[in-house]
DNA sequence: TGCACGTGTAATAATTATATTACAGGTACA
DNA sequence: TGTACCTGTAATATAATTATTACACGTGCA
């Protein structure tokens, strides 16, 4: 967590962040993440989920480019894939979603009654 | 669309409002909202989905605290609901992250392999 | 060799969220 | 009266997300 702030622009890159912080469970990993860097087994112990849960909550929080992975050896000769919190700021306003909205792919459903 | 600007504190308020913002119906029709209030039947027909689902969507919206609605009787007598959108300005940033994580209400979940 | 501790992922079940359909009730007005 | 607008919601189907379980593979070391 360090280097420049991002911010994401267009809807694309909102709906993945909107998606990403919309369960309990991965604004917890953000805040640890936001302390520390952690690798792969230690979070899930740390959460007390499966892994591939964890990995699941991962992809989501990946997509939303809030965080980065990389691998590490471990002196142990382990293979870690530590995870970390990218530094970002968003603003949300009512403009914004006038801006986002305009695009949004459109989407046909029925009608009334 | 006036007044004070909203920014919400706790867990539960921003839970509320990921929420909203995850689907990009609701983006917009939060465009919608921040330009104009409608009433219910108008902004089905924009937006072309049934009034049903529209109300859905609107719960979530007020649950999130971002729309607020009222009745008006049109000049040919008919009750009109309105929504339109609230001002409100947020910051997310992973600090936000820690804070709210601190709050978040525990789920158990069974462990790994 | 057999644990202990890492990684990765496929298949499936369970749960939530989204969407549809259909109904009931109100006012104005030709 | 019958049509054209409004509102409101229950019941249900469909789709998407979340969660579980189980497997495969690799390294170090007692």
């Amino acid at each position: 967590m360090s280097g420049d702030r991002l911010t994401p622009s267009g809807y694309v890159e909102f709906s993945a962040l909107f998606d990403a912080l919309s369960h309990p469970m991965r604004i917890k990993i953000m805040g640890e993440l936001a302390v520390k860097r952690r690798y792969v087994s230690e979070m899930a112990k740390i959460l007390n989920i499966s892994r591939a849960l964890l990995y699941m909550h991962f992809k989501k929080l990946e997509d939303a480019n809030i965080i980065t992975s990389d691998y590490e050896i471990s002196q142990d000769g382990k293979t870690m894939k530590y995870y970390e919190a990218k530094d970002f700021i968003i603003n949300i306003t009512p403009q914004l979603m006038i801006n986002l909205s305009k695009s949004i792919p459109t989407m046909q459903k029925t009608g009334e009654n």
